[in-house]
DNA sequence: AAATTCTCCTGAAGGC
DNA sequence: TGCCTTCAGGAGAATT
């Protein structure tokens, strides 16, 4: 699934082929996303060149000189940039036709969402209310041990939690967690500065090091021989339950917080 | 205010 | 082989 690091290795992919130029044509194929994509979408992409293409959390968005297109991929979204006329399959959902390219959504589950949120984008409500971005310095162990006062939730739902830090799904959340050796189930209040400082540090790292290995995917977001590959990032316990810890042993476990699959081994996390 | 549950959707996996 | 059931999961919305 598109995590943080996707989500940007798509930026990077796009951008190139995309900034400077104005959209000619929309055409909208399944408009029942997450929230109903506007009908009236061209009106406002007509005639006004994309100037820019920024992340925010997930979200990507475009910049145009008219205002600004938000696009989240959700679970199972993909961008690809294609050429004019390329056929399209089932689940995608919509083309934005640049004046020589294509940019196609893909997404089977349906959980992305394509948004014009118009000008003055960060007073939307999608945005509006999110922390930090997991990758600037305000990110930290001092920042996160403030944000935890008195927070009984377990660690795992905190950190993944949009308001506290932005980005930073299951996948990473799980890892993280394991690396730094805390046990998922934590209440967030009952943890130390020091170790928030460890978390933090893991976290940016583990993202950053992701980020990197997707630059060398980039290729994969242009064409139309399927959709791009998310690249497998090394998984120390992710999906593991049952296996044994890769540093003492002792069989994984797994709990359910918030809905959510969470492995953690329950010697090394505490 | 904080915590928990619900919701959208499809494809993959498991059971018989 | 095939049909049914179950489940995963981002994250805002609704509910407690």
């Amino acid at each position: 699934m598109p995590e943080l690091p996707e989500v940007e290795t798509s930026r990077r992919g796009i951008s190139p082929h995309l900034i400077g130029k104005k959209v000619e044509q929309v055409i909208l194929r399944h408009t029942q996303l997450r929230w109903k994509i506007p009908q009236d979408l061209f009106k406002h992409l007509h005639n006004a060149p994309l100037i820019s293409i920024d992340r925010r959390a997930k979200y990507l968005l475009l910049n145009f000189s008219s205002g600004t297109l938000l696009i989240h991929l959700g679970m199972s979204g993909s961008l690809r940039i294609c050429p004019l006329n390329t056929p399209h399959q089932k689940h995608d959902h919509v083309d934005l036709i640049f004046e020589n390219t294509v940019l196609r959504f893909t997404d089977p589950r349906r959980f992305g969402a394509v948004l014009w949120l118009g000008l003055n984008p960060e007073s939307s409500p999608l945005l509006n209310k999110l922390g930090p971005e997991p990758l600037c310095e305000d990110f930290n162990g001092r920042y996160l041990h403030q944000a935890a006062q008195k927070r009984k939730l377990p660690v795992k739902q905190f950190i993944m939690d949009q308001k506290v830090v932005t980005g930073v799904g299951n996948i990473y959340a799980t890892e993280a967690l394991f690396t730094t050796g805390i046990n998922p189930n934590r209440a967030a209040g009952c943890i130390s500065q020091k170790r928030y400082q460890l978390l933090a540090d893991t976290i940016k790292e583990i993202l950053q090091q992701a980020i990197q290995q997707g630059g060398t995917t980039l290729k994969d977001f242009v064409g139309s021989d399927g959709k791009p590959g998310y690249f497998q990032q090394t998984l120390h316990i992710y999906g593991k339950a049952g296996q044994n810890c890769p540093q003492c042993q002792t069989p994984l476990k797994a709990v359910k917080l918030a809905a959510r699959n969470s492995v953690y081994c329950p010697k090394c996390q505490r």
